[in-house]
DNA sequence: GCCGGAGCAATTGCATACACTTTTTGCCTT
DNA sequence: AAGGCAAAAAGTGTATGCAATTGCTCCGGC
């Protein structure tokens, strides 16, 4: 129970429980509205109490867990109702990031997006869920970058951090790889052309269909608001 | 030096440092860039290391202070094009609302915003700012709330918290609290509609316009990056 | 005279001990 | 037997001390 600390890769102590405890939350391990102890949890990973306090802190702001004063934490019960809040904020976020790129993106970034966009056809006709997911990734990236606008770039970045949990099942949907393909081409040409109205619903379009995708393997929530029988992320 | 712990009114510790010291960097007693100490933190309020790092902590989550690992904390220095990215996501968060607003809110919610609305004339009348102002806040928090969207609710909370401080003076201009109602009347008028488009443009239009009030007393940033000579608040 | 490295001071990060709050449990009263 | 109060136990909040990392200074070499 004690060279547990040495497995994990390093960095500061705080950042090992964060990423050790968030991990837990993910895969499962720890379910919905279950209580963190932090002297349990401080024993569990023979540390002491100080780091546990600060990354459930952080791990608080990430909306991964919830703080009472006083009453300790406990992990975040994420409602139906809640996740499709959270992907409806998404489509609208990224639709503003299409439509912001559209109108200010360099023509050195528009060149880049377009390249990329068009080689990563190839990881669809190969049916590489694994490239095309990392590529997927820097592709939205690619837009909130390119809206020149920190602070949207926070927000969108935030709350695809928060909704990643819920969203790894996308791809596994037959035919879903040349379907997102198709919808990001709708999106760079708009950008292309500086429509920004046109990239700006093409964006949303494309995020609201992941949703409805990973909405199949959304968690129902119960009356009492207890801990779900099923983890929320064992898809 | 020690009994001015118990001037702040209560909370835990945490809460009175995260209020004193976020009060003095809106105040620009502490200044952009500044180094924050732990130690003398502790010594100047009269409290351990401890909360002042968990306070230190939710600052940096609010943005009023920047954290970097093992080099301590400073006060944030928001760039000028920083501050117009927030006015900017401010814009469309509140144009989101609006729209969804004009959707989703209950007959009931309608009634309220409206009646509550042309109840605020009064304030215009009478030139009370004060009245107005606190009536303005609750005003837009209605919207938010009306969007029946958590996490829209929590995104557009968040963002009008770290524009704060820089709003201050918003209704110092002549003429002003008059426009601010028009533009108040816009949007409810819109969203009694049902009509969302002109909702959300009226209300990104309204925040526009507020941001450009602001912006006269926005600080620019120097090359440096060094503290301003002029406080971010002094309005 | 300038650059680089080793030692030292200062500051952050972590551990442990103590204080206060909340919750539970058991006893007493009705 | 049920309800309420009180005391103890559990758990969070705060304080303090020690370890580790960073940045600076001073000395030596080129």
């Amino acid at each position: 129970m004690s060279g547990k600390r040495n497995l994990i890769r390093s960095g500061t102590t705080v950042d090992q429980m964060v990423r050790a405890i968030s991990d837990r939350i993910v895969t499962g391990f720890l379910r919905p509205g279950e209580k963190l102890d932090e002297a349990s949890l401080a024993a569990r990973f023979d540390v002491s109490r100080t780091p546990i306090r600060e990354a459930l802190s952080r791990l608080s702001a990430m909306g991964l867990v919830e703080r009472r004063p006083n009453r300790g934490a406990t992990v975040a019960v994420v409602t139906q109702e809640h996740l499709a809040s959270m992907f409806e904020s998404m489509a609208e976020l990224e639709a503003i990031c299409a439509r912001f790129s559209a109108e200010r993106m360099t023509a050195g970034e528009r060149r880049t997006l377009e390249a990329e966009h068009q080689a990563s056809a190839r990881f669809v006709q190969l049916g590489a869920e694994e490239e095309y997911e990392l590529f997927n990734t820097e592709f939205h990236t690619r837009l909130y970058r390119g809206a020149h606008s920190k602070h949207i770039y926070e927000l969108t970045v935030m709350t695809r951090g928060r909704l990643a949990p819920f969203r790894r099942a996308q791809f596994m949907l037959p035919g879903r790889l040349a379907q997102s393909w198709q919808e990001h081409d709708a999106i760079v040409t708009a950008i292309m052309r500086g429509d920004s109205a046109a990239a700006g619903t093409a964006a949303k379009d494309h995020v609201s269909i992941v949703s409805e995708a990973s909405a199949v393997f959304a968690i129902g929530d119960r009356p009492k608001g207890k801990a779900e029988p099923v983890p929320t992320s064992a898809f």
